[in-house]
RNA sequence: GCGCCUGUAGCUCAGUUGGAUAGAGCAACGGACUUCUAAUCCGUAGGCCGCAGGUUCGAAUCCUGCCAGGCGUACCA
């Protein structure tokens, strides 16, 4: 539709060109708004005010001139006027919509879908969340996120892989190898004394005694640091089995679970350092091994091999990076806590130092979650084991409201998470507000099952029966619907899905109380029947991307 | 000190990438259920968009400088 407007714009421009009312027929980069304010139409549009430097005119004039040029052979126009400072205003005949319906009915699952992507190979990873405790909210905000970009990325033509990164290597093992062994031997009757660096959760207990019944006491007998990576390799997959399990509850799936143990194993680690070493951009200083990052808009240098020969983590980051663009990714996003933001510009150095672009590497930081209840902080600390995990969370207020709640804010700003409000089912509560609308209209279809009244098969008649100013309202927000996926697919802000559901909801609702579907008058009933399904069909298509169920009963 | 994020109604937040009179929800107040689910709707009230400059036809949005809060600033992860 909007196109469409464009268009005639764009002919009226012309046309008035070669007639000679105006001195250019450059055509400035036009924008087509659909204005805020009912009194400004459907469409509006600027061009008359940007075009007023070239054409050497004043705007009101030059959208007099536009004005007077538009034809309209589809007749989709009722009116169009000038107002304020030189926008033009178009006003659309409410039966231009119906089309709209048709489309919903036609696409079905599919309406929204757009190739905007072109196939371009995407990878979003997030999570990521290392093996040494079970996840948490703050790890529930960022899957919420990271799923729902893939999707709706997805959604919008891009080819999408979704990926998880094991640290299954190196201190933090090491540390929960250590930390189970500890309790273990505590079981067993020795003393022990318990460093604060080692993780103090009580599933670390659990893990121990699952050891014990299973070999007994024979990690006693056995060489410590042997003893000790049993324990690190038994709990590490011990706990990535739950994390596995929680973000299944949460209706989180990736498509491939990436170790980062097998970029040693394969010498990929290795191979990268080599080559930056010809490169030239990694030297020694202090005994250990330096990358370059500075020479790549870093503040200073960093440490990839510590003088006692441990690689750190951001060389295996290295390599992996280098590896995800070997698998073909023409663009790479990774989902991360806002507390590691200090960690971009190394990497986007080592993407650059690579050989790839920076803008193929995106970082979404997901700010902190404040879990609270009843608007007290509920204290949360792996170290420390305090904490509210995700699925106790889950199992509390259900996954589609925790699911929801993580999404309705800009990722970029700070959540507080309240327990006691994502457990009411109130308009406190807007995910039962959408999901209501579900409910609702599949009452109705019951319903008019029940009657034998129900005749939902296609009718360009009875669509065409649809004139109620609330009727053409909630179509035309069907309309946008395309648009706001297009827009959170480019800017990667699922919270835009959210949001448009909710008016989509609102719309709905205020019809439902002002007109009755099931009216006694058979064409009408059947053109809102088509009316509501169409709602139906893009609520249910928007939940699925934001990975909310719509459910049939609430 | 430096860097990143945030600052919009009493509270929690949107604001279509620079558009017209800045919008929702909650809380407050007043209304609507013999009719398809009241987990709903309708109405009233509520604003130096942190502050001060700048850019232009036009700024909550872009630039600069302050102020406040959060986070980061390791041969930690």
């Amino acid at each position: 539709m909007k196109q469409k407007i464009k268009n005639l714009i764009l002919l009226a421009v012309r046309s008035a060109h070669q007639k000679g009312d105006l001195p250019s027929d450059d055509i400035v980069e036009t924008e087509v708004d659909e204005p805020k304010a009912e009194a400004h139409g459907d469409f509006s549009t600027n061009i008359a005010m940007v075009m007023a430097s070239v054409q050497k005119m004043p705007p009101r004039k030059i959208a007099e001139v536009i004005t007077r040029h538009i034809e309209d052979p589809e007749g989709i126009l009722e009116k169009s006027e000038i107002a304020g400072p030189g926008f033009i205003n178009f006003f659309l005949k409410p039966a231009v919509w119906h089309p709209v319906l048709r489309e919903i009915h036609e696409a079905d699952t599919r309406y929204g879908a757009t190739d905007i992507g072109k196939g371009q190979k995407f990878q979003v990873e997030f999570v990521s969340s290392n093996p040494t405790g079970p996840l948490h909210v703050g790890h529930g905000r960022g899957a919420a996120v990271g799923d729902a970009v893939a999707n709706i990325l997805s959604f919008c033509g891009y080819d999408v892989q979704k990926e998880y990164y094991i640290n299954d290597s190196g201190r933090q093992i090491h540390t929960l190898g250590q930390s189970v062994f500890l309790r273990y031997q505590e079981m067993l009757g020795q003393k022990v004394k318990f460093p604060d660096e080692c993780y103090q959760g009580d599933y670390i207990r659990d893990l121990a005694a699952e050891i014990k019944s299973q070999k007994g006491d024979a990690l006693l007998g056995q060489p410590e640091e042997e003893a000790l990576m049993i324990c690190a390799r038994f709990a590490a997959e011990k706990i990535l089995d739950g994390i596995r399990d929680d973000l299944k509850l949460f209706g989180v799936e990736f498509d491939c679970w990436f170790s980062e143990q097998s970029l040693y194993d394969s010498g990929r680690v290795d191979q990268i350092l080599d080559i930056f070493r010809n490169q030239g951009i990694i030297y020694e200083k202090d005994g250990a091994l330096w990358f370059k990052t500075s020479d790549f808009g870093d503040e200073k240098d960093r440490v990839v091999v510590k003088n006692n020969g441990e690689t750190t983590y951001f060389a295996s980051d290295i390599a992996y990076h280098q590896d995800k663009y070997d698998r073909g990714f023409e663009r790479v996003v990774d989902v991360w806590g806002a507390d590691h933001h200090g960690y971009i510009p190394r990497m986007k150095a080592a993407v650059e130092a690579s050989g790839h672009r920076r803008d193929q590497f995106d970082v979404i930081l997901v700010q902190l979650v404040n879990l609270l209840r009843a608007g007290e902080p509920v204290a949360m600390s792996t170290r420390a084991g305090k904490f509210e995990t995700l699925k106790d969370v889950i199992n509390e207020v259900g996954r589609d409201a925790a699911r929801f709640i993580f999404l309705t804010r800009h990722y970029e700003s700070a959540l507080d998470f309240d327990l006691e409000v994502a457990k009411q089912k109130s308009n406190d509560n807007p995910v039962y507000y959408v999901q209501y609308v579900h409910a609702r209209i599949s009452s109705i279809v019951r319903k008019g099952n029940e009657q034998g009244t129900c005749e939902v098969s296609w009718d360009d008649k009875a669509v065409a029966r649809l004139i109620e100013p609330e009727e053409i309202d909630l179509i035309k927000t069907l309309a946008r619907y395309p648009d706001v996926l297009a827009g959170s697919a480019k800017s990667m802000e699922p919270h835009r899905v959210t949001y448009y559901l909710m008016d989509l909801a609102s719309a709905f609702h205020a019809y439902y109380n002002k007109h009755r579907v099931l009216t006694d008058d058979p064409q009408l009933r059947c053109g809102r029947l088509n009316l509501v399904l169409a709602v139906q069909k893009v609520i249910r298509n928007g939940l699925t991307l934001l990975g909310v169920s719509a459910p049939d009963t609430m």
